[in-house]
Formats: C-alpha cells, structure tokens, sequence
DNA sequence: ATTAATTCCTTGCGTTCGCAACTAATTTGG
DNA sequence: CCAAATTAGTTGCGAACGCAAGGAATTAAT
C-alpha cells in the first residue's frame, strides 16, 4: 500500500516539530551553560551585528524573529538590563525605538558565536548533507514567508 | 563565490527555527479557537489514540513529545482537569502512572482531528511537495533519533 | 538481605512569553 | 485643519514549562 501524500507531510510536519524542540533546549542549554546567554539573545545579536550601525528597530526584530511586540520588548529589556543593547530614540518616527548593539554586545558576540555555530553543526549540521539542507532553506523558508503575510 | 557547506546549514537551521515558531503559533492558535484545545492537548491524544489500550506511560509520553517530566505531569494535569484523559495506576510497576484516554478524549480527537490535519495541510502541506516531504523527514527524523539519545 | 544507586513521578519556584489594554505618535479622511 | 483610524511600543496579568529537590518503588551491589 503506497504512501498517501498527506501522511508524507505528516511524517514532516512531526519530525520537524519535535526535532526543532529536541534542537532548541540542547542549544539553548549549551549556550546558557557556557555564557550564560539564551539563545534567543543570540539570534537578537545576530541580527543587530549584521544591520546597518548595528541597530534595528523593535518591530523589525520582532517580525524576524517571530516574535510578538512584548514578548520583543520584555527581551530587549532584560539584553539591556545586562548591557548588551541599548535603546534608541528614533527620529523619523517618535514612536520607534531601536535595538543598538553596545560594545559589550559586540565582544558577548563573537565571543560566542563560533562555539554556537559548533553546536548547530554538531547536533544539526551533522547529520543533513547539503543537499537536504538546501531542500529544508527552500521549502520552510516558504513556508514561513507565507506566514508572515 | 560559492556557498559555504556551513552556510547551507545554518540557512536551514535558520528556516527550520522561524518556520517552527509561526507554523506553531497558527496552529496552536486555530485549535483554541476553533476547539479550546492548546496544540500539546492534540498532540498528546493522537499519541494515545494510536497507543494500546489508548493508554501510555508518563514516561514514554514524555519522550515522544520531548517534554521534561515535569512538564507531563502538569500538562496531563490540565488535561485531566478537563476530562479528557485520567491516570491510571500501572500493576508492574508501582511507581509508574499510565495517562489514558476518557470517551471524552476520544470524542475530541475525533472532532478536532480533521479540522487540524487541514489546518497543517493549509499552513505547511500546501508549500512543501512530496519529495521535499520526504527528505524533511528524513533528516529530521534523524537529528531528532541523535538528540534523544 | 540490607544498603546503595537508580528510576518514575510530583511539587515549589522562577522565568518566559502571549494576550488584552493602554499611551503616545503618525497617518488618513472629511 | 481636526477628528478618526492606524501604528509603535510598553505594561498588567495569567498560562506554560524547565530546573532542582523530594518521596516512593525498584534494581544493583556487597
């Protein structure tokens, strides 16, 4: 008996969603251990490292990283709290606030970047050759774009 | 400049950890509304749906849904508190507890059952073809066996 | 057999995050 | 212009989950 499509999609859909929690506490647990920082402080740091002066608005920040507006605020806080960011006045829209990489920020980062980049690789990375991984970029980033609209 | 290996890796990871948030965020969010079911309640009832005698252990729960024991407990609480499951005592093991399916439980799934299954068809079936199904499976499948090892 | 080590589950506690409600600033419509 | 609607961000509150500690049953070791 073949295979129905949709069990196919299912058999993904479950694996993708157990996988990604069994890869996140491992990371995030061996990010906090060795500096004391969870992961999604990583992904913030990652983001404002790679943005133009190192700093990105709130909204922004949040859409990228799925996250809602006060879930993004109470992060920021506590990244600020531990003087890795700062915040910053917007002047085109009094409104907005940016999400400024401090120097500390910049030091926490590459400080931590390369061991973190070796654990993706080492419970991740390892065990998806590269064509697969061009075949998960392409179909979850899909995915995802459609989400976000 | 071709792409680094690593690159392709961490684009998926990237992909995989975003997509994971908002796919979930959707689905959990239809099922409460639609069902007042949180998504770890239905993942939880197809589990025991499909298990012998509709029952498992904590335990093997816990496992399976990459929760912390601590976390069963309170998420088969919340469950129990609603009727749709209650615990059992195991014989064999006198410190084990089986989670087991009510006729409440039952008639849940069954109701919630389909509408979800459109609701993962809609949100991630509907961009992912059978081959890339397949291979997200099967790499994920795979990180996952690593990580709960 | 008795003690030690392990396993299964639960409970106290702290953290994180989303929702709803709110303030302030900007844009839109009349 | 000015009022209404929208948008950016923050805060009160509650729900969910992990960690550490603990109690009870089982298994291992001497």
């Amino acid at each position: 008996m073949p295979k129905k499509p949709d069990d196919r999609r299912m058999r993904a859909w479950e694996s993708m969603l157990f996988a990604h929690t069994a890869l996140l506490r491992q990371l995030d647990h061996d990010l906090a251990e060795q500096f004391d920082m969870p992961l999604p402080w990583y992904e913030v740091l990652l983001l404002l490292y790679r943005a133009p002066c190192r700093r990105m608005r709130m909204q922004e920040l949040g859409e990228r990283l799925v996250f809602t507006p006060s879930g993004m605020t109470r992060l920021i806080d506590r990244m600020a709290e531990a003087g890795l960011v700062r915040r910053e006045e917007c002047p085109s829209d009094r409104r907005g606030k940016f999400a400024a990489l401090t120097d500390e920020g910049v030091a926490r980062f590459r400080e931590a970047g390369p061991v973190h980049l070796k654990g993706i690789q080492e419970h991740f990375g390892r065990h998806v050759s590269d064509d697969e991984a061009d075949v998960i970029g392409d179909a979850l980033g899909r995915v995802l774009d459609r989400l976000r609209s």
